[in-house]
DNA sequence: CTGTTAGCGCCTTCAG
DNA sequence: CTGAAGGCGCTAACAG
């Protein structure tokens, strides 16, 4: 029925192995040997059974990408890059490496279901982005999940997530959250604010826990106090935003300024204070993180902190290729850059 | 080295057939046995052999989907969309299936490069997003290429894409760019507008003709000269509404609106008539096409064709997955809904 | 440079 | 309900 390389090796009168070697070339053969059995290839049209090659070379062409939900551009946008650098002549019989990608919404179970999913294709690498969950059994499955990928052979490499124990060589490029955090307060505090609202993501998540922390870590610095009912947990989404700045007015009129754990929640704070008409930034000043595409298109264009999603992605992309040597003790960290716009100004006077 | 079924087997104390069945759970098996089975893969802590069991069975878990970029929402929600109906059990051994999501950048080389790259891992499903390219060979091509993978066992699935010729069991779930096209220069010329500006997509690709062809029909509908100057193409992004804009109001300072091939091009004219101090809608009206989750937040609202690209995705997934009818005749038309939000008014009195 | 020979690990008839 | 046996299509030593 489909044609098989035994087919090709007939039609143009040669071994199986010959044509096997022609089509992977990585090994001598003859140019006259090799154009008959192009040739012949061709004629059939022949497809190489990826299955048959992944299971007699042991190893597969397949690039595991693990995301929150790949329709959020902060996770499109790195699969994109790792995608960039997987592509080109590398894989099995001159063909190219294939991502996969895998949409755990977060999800500890998720993610471990898929990692054991990449592990059965034998994947050649696995890069994991998105913060991690912080609860230790979670982190301990995957840890050691992540442990026997690497020893089942597929590279593994976490990109804006923090190191996992248990899987020591696990490569990570860790986002500065903390540190991008810090600067965005320190920035509104610069500016005069001090009752400053706080919309942060979901609870028990690296990627939360770290930039409230930067944020916490500004105002003790500036001697302003904490006040804990201006902090509000949500998901990373517009509605969470919305619902979050209204009820921040409500507990706090007097508030100057609004920081939002990432863009997407930022956009939904702005719109609230739209709708209250509040003006940005003349009654609220309000920041993102991130820099998503669209945050230089808010009106006022939104401050927020420039994460380098792209080359982060494509360098997590490189090193699970191996061709980007891994950074000095298996983690690099990448910092974020403070992007100052209109939607930050100094506070009404009151 | 790696355990094996016939680990699992030799500890469980069974033929490897038995144990090939509890996994697979498409035969009777004994509960006693079965449990000892689980019991065995659990203190291995074995992992199912993709490629072998793929080979064997001569299919694979795998569902491909081609986008141009992953990182433009657009394509970000159809794919998010695919995965969510091919998540669950129904793969091999209990597994879910998992989604390749190749990048194509639209360029139909790289589209027949990772078709046949599916057509090689015997991807269970195939779902084509975007516009096709207008170019005869590419097209058959393409189409022949479609046609192999149904062959092949692939079901084919193309969403916002019109039929294949060549091609004849591939559902499509076509959009209805030209109507949408249609209906938003409708409503411009509606509150009055008659110098219009148009920029256009790529050209040579089937979702710029058709949004164009539906603005230039309205134009003709209402009589209206269709200047060709006010036209001009260029890549779907956001420098090239910024660019187009300011060439447009270079070549005619009278118009009123901007019509753009979709949101993200949108952005870019308001970008650029904020520079030049314009206001919208008061100096110039704006339209967009996709309604993209950012256009809400544009400021202000962006006045766009909803496409149901969430809704879409699902449906083209649970096609490829069998657990939807096919349309009749394979085709079906998704149509776009006229958003109308502040970004268009009444042109100024001049 | 090319052919021969064994598997890779699993699934699936076919018996029992 | 379970075991035995053959083969899925390809690759990777070995010989030559």
């Amino acid at each position: 029925m489909t044609v098989t390389l035994a087919d090709v090796a007939a039609r143009a009168q040669v071994s199986p192995a010959t044509v096997s070697r022609v089509l992977n070339g990585n090994y001598p053969v003859a140019a006259a040997t090799r154009e008959r059995v192009l040739r012949a290839v061709d004629e059939l049209d022949y497809v190489l059974n990826g299955p048959a090659s992944s299971l007699a070379a042991a190893t597969s062409d397949l690039v595991g990408i693990l995301v929150n939900d790949i329709a959020d551009p902060f996770f499109g946008i790195m699969a994109s890059a790792v995608q960039s650098e997987i592509t080109g002549p590398g894989g099995r019989a001159g063909g190219e490496r294939m991502a996969v990608v895998c949409n755990t919404g977060g999800s500890p179970e998720r993610e471990l279901t898929y990692l054991t999913l990449l592990q059965r294709q034998r994947a050649a690498a696995v890069v994991v982005t998105g913060g991690a969950i912080e609860n230790a059994p979670h982190a301990a499955a995957i840890g050691g999940k992540l442990r026997r990928l690497g020893e089942a052979g597929s590279r593994v490499v976490l990109c804006g997530r923090p190191p996992a124990d248990d899987a020591p060589d696990a490569v990570a490029l860790t986002f500065d959250n903390r540190g991008g955090g810090r600067r965005l307060t320190d920035h509104l505090i610069g500016l005069g604010h001090r009752r400053i609202g706080y919309i942060a993501g979901p609870t028990e998540r690296t990627t939360t826990r770290h930039r409230l922390e930067g944020h916490q870590e500004a105002l003790a610095a500036a001697g302003v106090a904490d006040d804990p009912r201006l902090t509000l947990h949500g998901p990373y989404d517009r509605r969470s935003g919305y619902d979050a700045t209204l009820e921040l007015l409500r507990r706090a009129p007097e508030l100057t300024a609004v920081v939002a754990a990432n863009d997407t929640v930022a956009l939904g704070a702005c719109a609230a204070l739209r709708d209250r008409g509040l003006s940005i930034p003349d009654d609220v000043s309000v920041a993102g993180f991130d820099d998503l595409p669209f945050s230089i298109d808010a009106v006022p264009a939104l401050t927020t902190v420039r994460l380098p999603l792209y080359e982060a992605g494509a360098r997590a992309g490189r090193i699970a290729m191996g061709r980007e040597e891994e950074p000095p003790g298996g983690i690099a960290t990448v910092h974020g850059e403070l992007m100052v716009r209109g939607s930050t100004g100094v506070p009404r006077p009151y």
